[in-house]
DNA sequence: TTCCAATTAAGTGTATGCATTTTGTGAGGC
DNA sequence: GCCTCACAAAATGCATACACTTAATTGGAA
């Protein structure tokens, strides 16, 4: 059971996630997603959670919850065994991912258009303001990713769609992980911003048509930033 | 536990599914999103766990389970005080669906022209034919329902999109509790049934362009069938 | 009377134990 | 030699128990 070799890193529950306010079962929940999108869980792998359990230190009882929760987003399927595989396929997630969103944020956005309440405006533009480019780039870049959760988490609350918001939200959630690529260009980065600031200001004057455009143009030239670069 | 006085239909837990397959996480689950689409628990309305168990004669482990996994779907929101909360707007949940699947379906159906297994085009193939226009009402609306579910389920799965395909399924698993509707007027089920012909033809074909738009003149159409006709 | 604080009640999260189902393995028969 | 059946090991799901957090109520003081 946890008598094996190599888990002396995986039990640091306390510095794996940094914040102490998650839970149990959201820090195993991100520790198994992690290891599937980082190929250590392959395809059809079957997941026995005592093992998990057992490996990472906590009882069964977070583990099964987040299992629940996994097979509940289709990255684990769940056998009439009971048993939860890796769903074929869930290695390239985070382009499944940035798939939907192409398929969906154009619409929020358009649905968005002048119901975004005064307030969260003001509130988006100061994170905007934040965006200073002179900044070095570690604040830059905390600044950058603030305003980008910031405004498409807004776009998802204000479509007025309770299922839309809560895919893009889960969508936003998942770009926790895509962000340990270090190589960021600085050039993606303003670019992306300026995309940013177009689709704001379309949602100030209530103009639908042009946040689609713009949030479609912003989705697709960041497909780049994926590893991989398969979408539709 | 369970001692509680007037829930004596709630604990029928074998007979409310009337399937003994599922877990009672599962029976759970669905009570719960029962419960809110029923209007018995409104927007914003605290959901205690403990109170649910005793209600539904169960342990709270299960109720637990089903509650992360409607969070982690946007029908419930878990503020920071761990207390779930049923989202606003989440009475109109089908509505949510509906529109959510008009964004996503044709897309996913474009994308599986062509993709579909012969095997599994000719069973679709079977089940269209089983929907006998000639049968009783009850027979024909299963097979048409069966049909239905068979292929929409099918383009989610070839889509190629892990995520795309876990969304529409979910999608469609929700159908369930809308098939509450008895004036089901026959000429609509005779449409739909067209239309989902045309669709099954794109799909053989390879036509994604006619994929498509046949599913999205589909979805619009069947529009109408919900309660409130409120789509984008 | 009103406000603040402390204690009490309620609820959530997690760990453990038990019953059931499932899987893997080995012996026996064909 | 291969297949089948049976038994054992393991894993899953649910229930209960415990620790901790959060909300409520009651008490006292200003």
């Amino acid at each position: 059971m946890a008598s094996s070799a190599s888990e002396t890193d995986t039990e640091a529950q306390a510095e794996g996630t940094g914040d102490q306010s998650v839970s149990t079962a959201d820090f195993v929940y991100e520790e198994i997603l992690k290891r599937i999108v980082q190929g250590v869980l392959r395809e059809g792998s079957p997941l026995r959670g005592s093992t998990i359990a057992a490996e990472l230190g906590v009882s069964r009882t977070p583990v099964a919850q987040a299992i629940a929760r996994l097979v509940a987003e289709g990255v684990l399927n769940q056998e009439l065994n009971h048993r939860a595989i890796v769903a074929t396929g869930a290695e390239r997630w985070f382009i499944s991912v940035h798939e939907v969103r192409i398929l969906l944020e154009p619409a929020a956005a358009a649905a968005s258009a002048g119901s975004v309440p005064a307030e969260q405006l003001e509130k988006l533009e100061e994170l905007s303001e934040a965006v200073n480019l002179d900044a070095d780039s570690s604040q830059l870049r905390d600044a950058a990713f603030r305003f980008d959760h910031a405004l498409h988490n807004a776009i998802a609350e204000c479509s007025g769609n309770l299922l839309l918001k809560s895919i893009i939200q889960k969508c936003m959630s998942f770009k926790r992980f895509a962000y340990r690529v270090p190589n960021d260009p600085l050039e993606r980065l303003t670019r992306s911003h300026h995309e940013h600031l177009q689709i704001l200001k379309a949602l100030k004057h209530g103009d639908s048509e042009f946040a689609s455009s713009a949030m479609l143009l912003h989705l697709r030239s960041t497909v780049s930033e994926l590893p991989d670069h398969h979408v539709v």
